[in-house]
DNA sequence: AAGTAATCCAACCGCATGAAC
DNA sequence: GGTTCATGCGGTTGGATTACT
């Protein structure tokens, strides 16, 4: 880093000199300065990065260390601005930089910071090791606000915010809990949350946070006693089978299936009741927890009765889908 | 198999902020 | 105090890939 900072001094050197002057009463420096800016425009890469520029990158950093970007960029040779290395260096090919899908726990980290800070995605980020804050963002955007764009609801109204928070954190949480109980049941059977599944969480804070955060979630499924009609439902409704590869999926699952009955028609009674409250956040009639209790309900009793769960078949349909917008709808 | 739509994500852009001059 | 530059952040875009018809 000093033998850039070398280079970069005679550069801010060369800079300050053409400051203070004139244009067109510039020595051979400032010619070449200009030369050097006009050459920078025109011959500027944009684009994907290619294997040799990333190649360069890479060796220009760990020779010389990264920062002061657009002196970088010149003098590793890049036809790239500061920015674009700053980017490309921070988002793809620093080291430490996880790839690969959101872990469930990571899912409900980001909605959990999310819900505090909003689009604060650096921020999240740091609670994130080894995602980037692009990384989070493009998941915000491609997974949570496509569901919101679904259901015609605002990604900010307190309808899609109850819906995350009542529905899918305690599904989230749910499955992370199925999980390490799929891979460890002794260490999932007590209440301190996931020992067993891989956790990329290595903040201390967060990591506190994390087990909390699931039984909080988790304490959305208060037991409640089921009439003979609800546990007859609740044997059917559909819900996943959580285990360990289920890492990858995402907020769809929480989001469409949703529980019908036995006939496989929707029992528009209940879901009617659990969607008008769901969505519009009616805290007097029934609890939007009790909704998804229903789901979690039958997801017990089939996963420990070890019945093949017909996650997909029993889902919501497209018509409950419309059903639910068009609930939405009339509230708006 | 071909065309089209949807999805994903790397990269870009504009703006704000702070440091250096 | 004004200007320039570097950096970081959040929003947006566009191309590659995948899914669907």
């Amino acid at each position: 880093m000093d033998n850039l900072r070398n280079i970069e001094v005679g550069l801010i050197q060369g800079q300050g000199q053409e400051r203070g002057r004139g244009r067109g009463e510039g020595d051979c420096t400032n010619d070449n300065e200009e030369i050097r800016e006009e050459d920078i425009v025109m011959d500027l890469r944009r684009g994907p990065w290619t294997v040799e520029e990333d190649f360069t990158l890479i060796n220009f950093i760990a020779h010389h260390g990264e920062g002061r970007w657009n002196s970088l960029a010149r003098c590793a040779g890049l036809k790239r601005t500061g920015k674009s290395c700053r980017l490309r260096w921070l988002n793809y090919l620093r080291p430490d930089v996880r790839r690969g899908n959101i872990t469930l726990e990571e899912q409900l980290l980001i909605l959990e910071l999310h819900s505090r800070w909003g689009n604060r995605w650096s921020k999240i980020a740091q609670h994130l090791p080894g995602r980037t804050d692009n990384e989070i963002k493009n998941y915000w955007r491609t997974r949570v606000q496509k569901h919101a764009k679904q259901l015609k609801c605002d990604v900010n109204s307190k309808q899609f915010k109850d819906t995350m928070k009542y529905l899918w954190m305690p599904r989230i949480a749910e499955r992370i809990q199925a999980a390490a109980a799929a891979s460890n049941p002794m260490a999932a059977s007590s209440s301190s949350g996931p020992t067993t599944t891989t956790t990329y969480i290595q903040n201390q804070e967060i990591q506190h946070q994390l087990p909390n955060m699931i039984n909080h979630h988790m304490s959305d499924y208060i037991p409640i006693q089921l009439t003979n009609i609800e546990k007859t439902n609740s044997l059917n409704y559909s819900t996943t089978s959580a285990s360990s590869d289920n890492y990858s999926s995402d907020l769809t699952d929480c989001c469409y299936n949703l529980p019908i009955n036995q006939s496989g028609n929707q029992d528009y009674t209940q879901v009617n009741q659990s969607t008008n409250q769901m969505c519009y956040g009616d805290q007097s009639t029934i609890n939007p927890t009790s909704y998804f209790h229903h789901g979690f309900q039958g997801f017990q009793e089939v996963d420990q009765q070890n019945m093949s769960t017909q996650w997909m078949d029993n889902s919501w349909n497209i018509e409950d889908v419309c059903f639910l917008q068009q609930q939405l709808n009339n509230d708006m």
